[in-house]
RNA sequence: GCCCUCAUCGUCUAGGGGACCAGGACGUAAGCCUUUCAAGCUUAAAACCGGAGUUCGAAUCUCCGUGAGGGCACCA
C-alpha cells in the first residue's frame, strides 16, 4: 500500500511554524516510503477565509522545500483540492448518513444553542449538544422543514459503549463514547463542518496516516465512529506534540503574539523566519529536532538524512517549546558551509533593502571573513555599514588612539599607513597585512601591531566591530581609504 | 465543570528494568587562540516533579498525588 499524507490548512492567515511543522513531519513520512505528499485547502468557513492566504501557505512551503504531489495549484487524481469546490460530495454522504439513520436534522437556532450552553456552564454540567432534535418524530421534521426552518446535520454518536483509537506516538486511547456530543457535519449553508470534509477527503483521497497536531486528538474518536457509520477503513492515526510558547505557558498560536523571558516578540510566520536571515535548510534541520529525536547524538543533518531515517515511533509525546537560540546556531552553522558566491547572493537582497547597495563582486571579497561570524544573513547589515559612503564616519581622537598608541605615536603611524596604502603594490591581502602590520609594530609601545590596527579598523571603518580590516580595506577600495585615512589624520591633528 | 494527554540539565533531547555517581546539543561560565567581533579548540557548572508499590535491582513498570498542555462551536 502507499503510503498518503496529508497536509490540510485553512486559508485563514500565513503559515504559522507549527503548521509548518506539521507539512515537514507528513512530507518526511512520504518521501521515506516513496508515497505521495497532498496539499489539501480547509476553507469550509468562509468567514475565516482571507484571501491571499492560499498563496502565502505555498510560498512558505515552497521556500522550506516542502514540494507536494498533488494539490490545488497541480491538480492530481483527487482534484480538486479546495474543500468549497467539493461542496456536493459532503452534502450527498451528509444526506446519506441521514438516511441511514447515522444522522439527524437538527432545528436548533444559535440562540437555543448559546442558551443551552449558558445553562450548562451555570449548571457545572458537561459541555456539548444536548440532542433535542435527535428524537423528534417524522411528523416534527416535516411540519418544521415545511415551516422553511433552517437545519444542520449533526451525526448520531453512539449513547453506549466506548472507542479506542490506536496513535502510533501515545498508544491506544479509550473514550466513553457517551462523553462526545453530536457533533455538526453540515452547516445551515450547506458547507461541511471540519469534522465531515476532513473524513470524506481522507477517504476519497486515500489517505493512509494522518499525522496531525495534538489539538486535535479529542476528535478522533468521533471521527472513529463517522468512519464506522460509512463503512470506510480508518486511517493510521499520529498525533505530534504541540508547539508551545517560549515562556511554556499555552501553545504557539496564530492568534497570539508569543514573547520570550526577556520579553521579546518571538517569530511565529515562515514568512518572519525567512525575512529574518534564516536559511531553509537551517528551519527544515531545526524543525526536525523538536518534539523529534533522529534516535542518536546529531543534530545537524541533511534533509536527505532526515528522510532516511525517519521513523514516526521517534516522535515525542511530550510539548516542547521552540529552542530558538538552537536555531540561531544551526543557521550559522549552515552560513558557515554556504559558497562566498551563495552566501554574498543571499546577503545582497538584505542589504539592498536596507539601501545598502553592494556589487556582487565586492561582497565576494568579504564573505570568507564573515560567513563564520554571521548567525543570521541579516547580521551582514551591520558588519557592512562602513560600505557605504552615506553617513561621515563619526570617528574621534580617543578612538583612533591607545594607551599603547599615545597621540603623537599615532600621528607618525597613520602618516606612514598613508604614504604605504597610496604607493604600495599589489594591493592585496598579504602586502597590506604584511605592511601595516610592520607599521603598527614599529610605533606601538609595546610593539605589537594590534592596538594600531585596532586604531585602523576605525579610521577605514567607522566601526568598532567589523569584518578583518585587511579584507574590509580591499572590499573599500584604495581611493577610499586614502580617503578615510586622511579625515582620520586631521582628527588627531597629523 | 467534564474529557484527553504529557512530565530527564535553563532549553531541545538520548535512555524503554542492571552497561547511568544519567549521554549529546544549544545556551551559560572559564581558559587557549586572536587586529575588533566571531569561529575553532579545551574545561566547568547544570536534570530523572513528589510519594507509595512491583522487583535482588526502577529514570525506565503500576498506582496516587502535583504540575503543565490540549479539547469540549453551524472554527479549523
Amino acid at each position: 500500500m502507499t503510503v498518503r499524507v496529508r497536509f490540510a490548512p485553512s486559508p485563514t492567515g500565513y503559515l504559522h511554524i507549527g503548521g509548518a511543522r506539521t507539512a515537514l513531519f507528513n512530507w518526511l513520512f512520504a518521501r521515506k516510503h516513496g508515497g505521495q505528499f497532498i496539499l489539501r485547502i480547509e476553507d469550509t468557513d468562509q468567514k475565516r477565509t482571507v484571501p491571499g492566504a492560499l498563496a502565502a501557505i505555498m510560498d512558505g512551503l515552497r521556500w522550506l522545500g516542502l514540494d507536494w504531489d498533488e494539490g490545488p495549484d497541480v491538480g492530481g487524481p483527487c482534484a480538486p483540492y479546495i474543500q468549497t469546490e467539493r461542496a456536493p460530495l459532503y452534502q450527498e454522504w451528509a444526506h446519506w448518513l441521514v438516511a441511514q439513520r447515522h444522522a439527524y436534522r437538527c432545528f436548533c437556532t444559535p440562540e437555543e444553542l448559546e442558551a443551552m450552553r449558558t445553562e450548562q456552564l451555570a449548571q457545572k454540567q458537561p459541555l456539548g449538544y444536548n440532542g433535542r432534535c435527535r428524537y423528534l418524530t417524522p411528523e416534527q421534521i416535516a411540519a418544521r422543514e415545511a415551516a422553511g426552518l433552517e437545519y444542520v446535520i449533526r451525526f448520531k454518536m453512539p449513547r453506549e459503549g466506548e472507542t479506542t483509537i490506536q496513535d502510533v506516538v501515545r498508544g491506544p486511547i479509550t473514550y466513553q463514547n457517551g462523553q462526545i456530543a453530536d457533533a455538526v457535519l453540515l452547516k445551515s449553508d450547506g458547507l461541511p463542518t471540519y469534522h465531515l470534509a476532513n473524513v470524506v477527503d481522507d477517504h476519497f483521497m486515500g489517505i493512509t496516516h494522518i499525522l496531525r497536531a495534538d489539538e486535535w486528538i479529542n476528535t478522533a474518536p468521533l471521527h472513529i465512529n463517522l468512519y464506522g457509520a460509512f463503512g470506510w477503513d480508518v486511517p493510521v492515526y499520529a498525533h505530534l506534540s504541540l508547539v508551545l510558547n517560549p515562556s511554556g505557558k499555552g501553545k504557539l498560536s496564530k492568534r497570539t503574539q508569543a514573547f520570550d523571558d526577556e520579553g521579546q516578540q518571538v517569530l511565529v510566520k515562515v514568512e518572519e523566519f525567512q525575512a529574518a536571515g534564516y536559511l531553509p535548510q537551517a528551519m527544515v534541520n531545526f524543525l526536525a529536532n523538536v518534539g523529534y529525536s533522529t534516535g542518536d547524538d546529531r543534530e545537524k543533518f541533511s534533509v536527505q538524512e532526515a528522510i532516511a531515517g525517519f521513523k514516526l515511533e521517534n516522535i515525542n509525546p511530550a510539548p516542547s517549546r521552540l529552542p530558538y537560540s538552537k536555531l540561531d546556531w544551526l543557521n550559522g552553522q549552515y552560513i558557515q558551509e554556504m559558497e562566498p558566491l551563495a552566501l554574498a547572493q543571499a546577503v545582497k537582497p538584505f542589504l539592498d533593502a536596507q539601501g545598502l547597495e553592494v556589487d556582487v563582486g565586492v561582497l565576494l571579497l568579504l564573505m570568507p571573513a564573515l560567513s563564520k561570524r554571521l548567525k543570521r544573513l541579516t547580521d551582514a547589515i551591520e558588519f557592512l555599514r562602513f560600505l557605504s559612503d552615506d553617513a561621515p564616519l563619526q570617528t574621534t581622537a580617543v578612538d583612533l588612539t591607545h594607551k599603547q598608541l599615545p597621540l603623537e605615536q599615532a600621528r607618525l603611524a597613520f602618516q606612514q599607513a598613508r604614504e604605504f596604502v597610496a604607493s604600495v603594490e599589489p594591493y592585496n591581502l598579504e602586502t597590506l597585512s604584511a605592511g601595516l602590520t610592520a607599521i603598527g609594530e614599529r610605533y606601538t609601545l609595546n610593539s605589537k601591531a594590534g592596538p594600531f590596527l585596532g586604531a585602523m579598523r576605525y579610521a577605514v571603518t567607522g566601526q568598532q566591530v567589523s569584518p578583518p580590516l585587511f579584507e574590509s580595506m580591499l572590499a573599500l577600495g584604495r581611493a577610499r581609504v586614502l580617503a578615510r585615512l586622511a579625515q582620520a589624520i586631521e582628527v588627531i591633528g597629523g
